[in-house]
DNA sequence: CTGAGTTGTGAAGCCGTATGAAAAATATAA
DNA sequence: TTATATTTTTCATACGGCTTCACAACTCAG
């Protein structure tokens, strides 16, 4: 019954094509590939010919029409706010590691903060059938019918899983450190209103100042305005805050690119750093420890929580009926370098005195 | 002839379904909403009634089916050695901004080097079945069935398009502005051995040397070790080689991350960095400008590479036939910062010392 | 009645998966 | 030995949801 197939057609050979040349059925075929549960019950030789005509045409099966009928992609979309460095090749890092062991492949989009992508590419990507989203530093407005894991999300949605930070925590070791060296007037950053971290770090900044005792002082509150993800994020608003008044002696910026930008804007505004301002950064990217100053500042462990976030997503995609946590907490770490230092004596003079203007 | 459709089914609407409630063929509602050139011999009133239903029942076409009809899948396969800190996040921006305008999406993989890895993805994504490739400074060993275009890929390959940073320029431009500035003794600081831009870069830099009557001295020139995509890039060999020798005013750095873990070396040396030694960079990320000191780089348009190559890619995908060139130039551009500086008499002096042992 | 529009459709794909049941082989009962 | 039950092995067939193209049905002018 064996018919002979010409190897060299332009497609890949398909499963009726095998099927009909071994003389079985697409669905013995099929079963064996499979090795499905059904599979038991073909004979042993049966599935040893199967197996070898299958290697021997390089048989592959389609995915798209084997994902057609199984409703499973082995996709998953991803969605962030923008390509950054730092934070984003990190988190995606450890994504990827995981994604790709587990078999699985990812749709990327970035969003840059727009309110009409952020409606718009969930859908385009349930189009595309994805298995399951991963959602970075992203809020979604309307609730998705596949499992759901969100790094940094902060709001609880019904069915989505968190894995964020301990910022609290964060927040303790960051204030805790300027405490000791003994700052007291502190200039706070906080991130784009979009970024969904700052409004809760804030928060446990507010809490753990009140706690020992550092007044927080509004006029030393600054928000970062550009949505760029450079530096440029943190030198305007502290050379514009420098401008104005210098009765502080450390900042606290929202993350280690803002910090950088921060310390050239301390440079250009001829003060040093951290003599006379300390700065602290947050995430711990990997040019942190080598720049000029080397940044003090919050590690956050975000390659492990973009493999762990990755692995609860695919556990959820593979087990949906089992209960899963729905916060992952990850701890955050004082990474102390140059960048901050003890208040000179000298410079905390300065704040008896009168704000530039 | 309409039957009712109960609208809260679980899975969407599917056209066949559609089609029965509307009294009419599967084939005819496929026309309509695909808006395709046999619609127009469908009447209007037909059509703006099935519009009408479509949009009443949000009916979405299935993307896994249709692909396995007309196989194209509007994805195309990314493959880059890292998900690095600038070059790859700047590329990137460009890629995703120009796919997202044209409907496409892409799966993102990193071989990080490792050979088997750049096998097995290109396999992974035909599987997929990915409409072409868009390879970052990455070289396949097999040549693919769908388009590809590379961003410096170097090596010719048949029906690859390669968009790629004019070298002889950029080594003109920064060993000119080296030797403008006095330095005669410079290091130099190659890339790791996969990446596709050094041995070319460096060929550039080995010709225009000789023409300005710069002498290329091998003990001078080092290679980046490490796999990893920080600052440790350059910090440990360039930390190595000033503990050696400091007979030299100036090094070129492969890229700016290198760049910055060089000055920090540098630094770490008891050095100053222009006064003593002066660095040039390579890209021009986002931070360079930000450093302390500010690098000066050549800046590669990476993000105009990336828009360009995907630009190209798509144009392939959808009319395979036309004729491309293979070749795209990008021009680089010199981005004199702060980390380079005239040699100084003193410094140069040094010259004439033994190296330190 | 013929030829030329106009409007629409039937049915064959695309390539696998899943399920109930058939066919073949073997075992058990009468 | 024949009939019946049981197990083993395999298959027919109905999807999954959409595209495509040759052709059908109808209308209308000439």
């Amino acid at each position: 019954m064996k018919r002979p197939i010409s190897q060299n057609q332009d497609r890949p050979i398909s499963l009726k094509t095998l099927a009909e040349h071994l003389g079985l059925s697409p669905a013995t075929v099929s079963l064996v590939v499979n090795n499905a549960p059904g599979a038991k019950s073909i004979a042993l030789k049966t599935r040893e010919r199967v197996l070898a005509a299958a290697k021997k045409f390089e048989y592959k099966p389609n995915f798209l029409a084997r994902s057609l009928r199984t409703r499973q992609t082995f996709t998953i979309g991803v969605i962030v706010p923008e390509f950054s460095e730092g934070y984003f090749t990190m988190v995606m890092n450890g994504v990827e590691e995981h994604l790709l062991q587990t078999g699985y492949l990812h749709l990327v989009v970035s969003h840059q903060g727009r309110p009409d992508l952020i409606d718009e590419y969930p859908r385009l990507l349930t189009e595309r059938a994805v298995d399951g989203f991963l959602l970075v530093n992203t809020l979604l407005r309307a609730p998705l019918d596949v499992p759901v894991v969100s790094i940094s999300g902060h709001k609880k949605m019904r069915g989505v899983c968190n894995a964020m930070l301990d910022h609290d925590h964060s927040a303790q070791l960051a204030l805790q450190h300027l405490y000791d060296l003994g700052h007291r007037d502190i200039a706070f950053m906080k991130g784009q209103p979009h970024a969904l971290d700052s409004e809760s770090r804030w928060q446990s900044i507010l809490q753990f100042a009140e706690k020992i005792g550092i007044r927080i002082r509004p006029e030393l509150c600054v928000h970062i305005r550009t949505n760029s993800w450079s530096p440029e994020l943190g030198y305007p608003v502290v050379r514009d805050l420098l401008a104005s008044r210098r009765d502080f002696t450390a900042i606290f910026c929202f993350n280690d690119i803002a910090a950088i930008g921060a310390i050239r804007a301390i440079v250009d505004a001829g003060l040093r750093c951290p003599q006379d301002i300390s700065v602290v950064g947050f995430d711990d990217i990997s040019s942190a420890a080598y720049h000029t100053p080397s940044l003090t500042t919050i590690r956050q462990p975000l390659r492990r929580m973009g493999e762990m976030a990755a692995q609860l997503l695919v556990k959820r995609i593979q087990h949906p009926h089992e209960p899963y946590p729905d916060t992952i907490m990850f701890e955050p770490e004082l990474m102390i370098r140059e960048s901050t230092g003890l208040v000179r004596q000298q410079r905390k003079s300065t704040r008896q005195k009168p704000p530039v203007e």
